[in-house]
DNA sequence: ATGAAAGCGCTAACAA
DNA sequence: TTGTTAGCGCTTTCAT
């Protein structure tokens, strides 16, 4: 079936040895040998098995990336830097989409244990941390991405999620609104939004409420039904700061729905500065997490831990900016 | 560090065998035996190896998936799909992205092969399918999502694509537009949708003509861009035919900031139904392709095809639908 | 019911 | 410069 060293060296004349070292230039080998040896390689159309080589010690050159849902565009955005950048260091990526599902966290973090790739990166809300604990324990390099590192010990990349949270609302403070609900994830990011979304009220000496602050998950869909239980309640913001632009979307579409004008009877901020907030009208009013930039260098973090294991923890911090499109104008409602 | 079957063999006073045994459920084993080396398994938290067991014959209960751009809803939607349905079945997927790069395409595939997935799934457009070929002679599953099989004997789902671009321009021509212009992918899909584009003017008795069929590569910059060329070359359509979302969404931007109004001035009909058509304003007429049951389909063939190689090859066509959103309204420039 | 041992495809000493 | 050989962690006969 397919051709193993056996058949190569068969085939050339040669030893496998030999045929391993003109795989991995290593060692000495006759220009002629080389030749010979990579013709029939050639011929044979030859794949040296990662399997095997990974077992004798050798890295398997691939990093595993945890996402919480790859069809936000927010990961996928981050996926494709993240697996380009990969592939120009001659890893490729496994990714796995865990639904926010405590479950499947477990399963996949497992997964990619068992599949021994020789770094993790982990974007996933982990409600368990003793899951990822235990990966660090036994020396696999793993960087958290977008979220803070809960204490086991690892470098981690995020944006500065207090100081987003207190741009997007003190913009909407700005611009005169006074009724600010706030719809935040479970996730542990939304954790410094809020901060940010509370100091933001404090610098300029206005109330908060707990009641102001909502919780889902993120998608389009409970945006909408959200901004729906919120319309129930009574309460009447005139404007919202969304954790992510998938919940923006879906408030802005309810709005619309409820005869709402954007943003005059209603401004929105989302979060992130995917593709989306670039396609609703008007234009998403948003934080920008830099997603190019911050897939890259968490590439280049974890395979500098691959290379050498003990390097110093470190907690990077991008800068969050404030996108002005559309979706934000001065409250008139006043 | 990690722990191996030797580990646990040692510490629970058996042999590897033993372990293994437990591990896959195989042979005859005393249930005291067992349990004991069960809860050594555990307290070491000992994964085993699918590098080795790869090894010895086994599968490695992974799926490769190529497609040309994660970052495209399209595909990060299906990816979704494809990787829960995997998992339901103990595999995983790893997801590689390339670009419509031929290089990539040979890499990824080369390190697929040298992944020793069980199967492929290609979603890509390959322009060199020999390289295709060369994994179907090592009997690699593989099986072709959106685009046949070119002829080298592989099962192919996708969407029926003449269907789906009759449908799109026999609503654009029902609304009364005789200027329509198609703006294709270079992609092997294209081909189909071109024709359906063809048919439907020619079910109407109007003319086609090959200026009116543009080509670029999926993105919102690149519908964008051609809507540009368009106007320039002056062309002045009242429907236009994307290939896709993305496509579409350039157009619809680029035409509103030129002062079009849609749909009155300019009617737009997308292609893929991805989250982006629900987010644009007015919502994007589009042609919707099953990305779930597409998804689940082409796992559940991958994952026959794993288990008996010899199953006849088939061509699985679905259904296109088409969504009138508010992009398309009646021409009223005639 | 359990274990010894061969072998999967490769790497890396070590010999020759 | 090239080849021999002992593993890597696991599965799987075949003995015991």
């Amino acid at each position: 079936m397919k051709p193993t060293i056996y058949d190569v060296a068969k085939a050339a004349g040669v030893s496998i040895a030999t045929v391993s070292k003109v795989m991995n230039n290593t060692g000495n080998i006759r220009d002629t040998t080389r030749e010979k040896v990579k013709k029939i390689m050639e011929k044979l159309n030859y794949q040296p098995s990662l399997m095997a080589s990974a077992l004798t010690g050798k890295g398997t050159e691939t990093l595993g990336l945890v996402v919480p849902d790859i069809s936000n565009p927010f990961f996928s955005e981050m996926a494709k830097t993240i697996e380009d950048r990969a592939h120009e260091s001659g890893m490729s990526v496994i990714i796995c989409s865990t639904d926010e599902n405590t479950e499947k966290e477990k399963k996949y973090i497992e997964l990619l244990q068992r599949k021994q790739v020789d770094g993790m990166i982990v974007a996933s809300t982990f409600h368990d941390m003793e899951i990822l604990k235990r990966v660090v324990d036994q020396k696999t390099p793993l960087v958290m991405l977008t979220q803070d590192d809960a204490g086991i010990g690892v470098t981690s990349i995020s944006v500065d999620d207090f100081k987003g949270g207190l741009e997007a609302t003190s913009h909407l403070i700005s611009e005169g609104h006074r009724d600010i609900i706030m719809i935040a994830e479970y996730a542990k990011s939304s954790k410094f939004r809020i901060y940010g979304y509370i100091e933001a009220h404090e610098e300029h000496g206005l109330e908060v409420s707990e009641e102001n602050i909502f919780r889902t998950v993120a998608s389009i869909e409970n945006g909408r039904e959200v901004f729906r239980k919120i319309v129930q309640r009574g309460i009447v913001p005139t404007g919202i700061f969304a954790c992510n632009d998938l919940i923006a979307v879906g408030v802005i579409q309810e709005a619309k729905e409820m005869g709402l004008k954007i943003p005059n009877d209603l401004s929105i901020v989302g979060y992130d500065n995917t593709i989306l907030a670039t396609t609703t009208v008007p234009g998403l009013t948003t934080i920008a997490q830099p997603i190019t930039e911050m897939g890259n260098r968490v590439v280049d973090v974890i395979i500098s831990e691959i290379k050498d294991k003990n390097q110093t923890k470190e907690r990077i911090l991008f800068e969050p900016e404030l996108i002005i499109r559309g979706t934000t104008a001065v409250n008139k409602m006043r």
